[in-house]
DNA sequence: TGATACTGTCCGACATTTCGGACAGTATGC
DNA sequence: GCATACTGTCCGAAATGTCGGACAGTATCA
């Protein structure tokens, strides 16, 4: 079972120096659990946890009886088995609602849902991965709804072109891992093709995808900026592929407005 | 400054003995440091950490920087202050879209709130106070939005009474503090009114306040079961306090018809 | 019936994490 | 200029949390 880990940009293997003993603190290996919880989006058994993690059983109630207590953790599923408790839900809820920005976001998906009846979605980075950080689902038969919260390899999606916008061509190269090139049915991405498309994202100011991930799927993507004029989300729209031109036209018009809108001012 | 608890029903000082002297573990540490950032609901400096939940100074830059590795925290706010981070707001999400009940809880909050613009809020306890876990804020001028996760005297709140619905009277006597039956205002809830409002939202089935916790809402209050029959969460709508009965009649009989939709089927 | 696999708990030993204090650097006020 | 207060980092010592293994209890299978 591969160890859990993330948040190191380029070399895996370049972490922190660990103990090179397998023992570790309480903190590391909650952080683990937790992200191991995250990965397999549903209850675990305490024993299946420790394997996922390398932890020994007897730390793992240890810490899953502390967790429970707090309501980081609860009881969920059958024969004991946990899954994430009332106390992250208020602490992830706490996160999103906090800022000016982050709620002018949460405000804005609804309103693009609402007009448009598509599915819309806020985006970002997470170690060298992409997530998406929050939805709305279109209403329709035709509904295509990444998980939140799940990794996906940064070429299979147009969000991942403007997320990279503010990397060199030997950064990139560095950040996505050679397997990430190769997409669910197996064609590959030619490096030199991806760091062109990220040049034209970050050129044309979004960046469009069809049939990439999925064979279902159109996409696009617009930048949200931080203070520092830093692509640091986007905001997408996932269509049915069969979206007429004409629409697509107006849709990606609104999107750009709304993402403007919803970056910060400070850079040029 | 006092040490955080919370999950401790009714005595304060009967945790776990814990090794009295004031070294704990990195795990403890962690929940304190959570709960003390979603009770100030703001980003915080690591020396304020330190204070709040009474730990060493260079414990809790430990820690803190753990943290911020994971996303759990992030940066926030001026002069290094750290608030929930990303990993945070994943963790909650997942808990929040996991299984059936909560997924049709959350499209009900949306429906009731479009169909009546009014505020609905999903509701339960937390130790042995009221927490919001949800809501959807009026869009009108007269917005009454309590804070979700804020930590609210039970006595106060509708829900409150239907959440004690399933404890003797005893057993209610020893879980609320004292010091909550006293109003913001400074008056008295008297403990025996209490049991008696709660015994009465146990036989009708729901619970309605007004003018309690403030003097300008009506709130009503219906239980929604988990599989055991017992009042896990209740839905709520707040309203402005001069709303015609007539509309608060229709209101409470769409809320408890919702209610009893979301409950599931299981108890007697 | 016996063998195998699993769960949840308990325990002693030891490696490690926590702690307190020291330190340099910065900001502020007088 | 000097005193005060604060931040972020570093260090050695010692208390203690983590680990591995043992244990009883349960379920499954042949």
């Amino acid at each position: 079972m591969q160890e859990l880990q993330f948040g190191a940009p380029a070399a895996t293997e370049a972490r922190a120096p660990l103990p090179l003993g397998d023992r570790r603190r309480g903190i590391d290996r909650t952080v683990m659990l937790l992200e191991a919880l995250l990965q397999q989006r549903r209850p675990l058994r305490v024993s299946e946890i420790a394997k996922l993690i390398g932890a020994p059983r007897s730390t793992t109630y240890e810490i899953v009886n502390c967790l429970l207590e707090a309501e980081m953790l609860e009881q969920a599923g059958p024969e004991g088995r946990v899954y994430f408790g009332r106390a992250m839900h208020l602490f992830g809820w706490a996160y999103g609602h906090h800022g000016e920005q982050n709620r002018r976001i949460a405000e804005t998906l609804d309103r693009l849902a609402a007009e448009t009846g598509e599915t819309v979605q806020v985006c970002a980075l997470r170690g060298n991965k992409y997530v998406v950080l929050d939805c709305r689902d279109s209403p329709g038969p035709f509904r295509i709804s990444s998980e939140v919260g799940a990794a996906v390899p940064i070429p299979w999606t147009a969000s991942g072109r403007l997320l990279l916008a503010h990397m060199g061509e030997d950064e990139i190269r560095a950040f996505v891992p050679a397997e990430d090139y190769r997409l669910p049915d197996g064609r590959f991405i030619a490096e030199e093709d991806f760091l062109v498309e990220v040049a034209e994202a970050r050129r044309l100011g979004y960046s469009e995808t069809h049939a990439l991930a999925d064979r279902f799927t159109w996409c696009m993507a617009a930048p949200i900026r931080d203070g520092r004029a830093h692509v640091s989300r986007t905001l997408c729209f996932v269509l049915p592929i069969d979206t007429p031109e004409q629409r697509r036209q107006e849709l990606l018009e609104l999107l750009l407005a709304s993402a403007a809108t919803l970056s910060l001012a400070g850079g040029t």
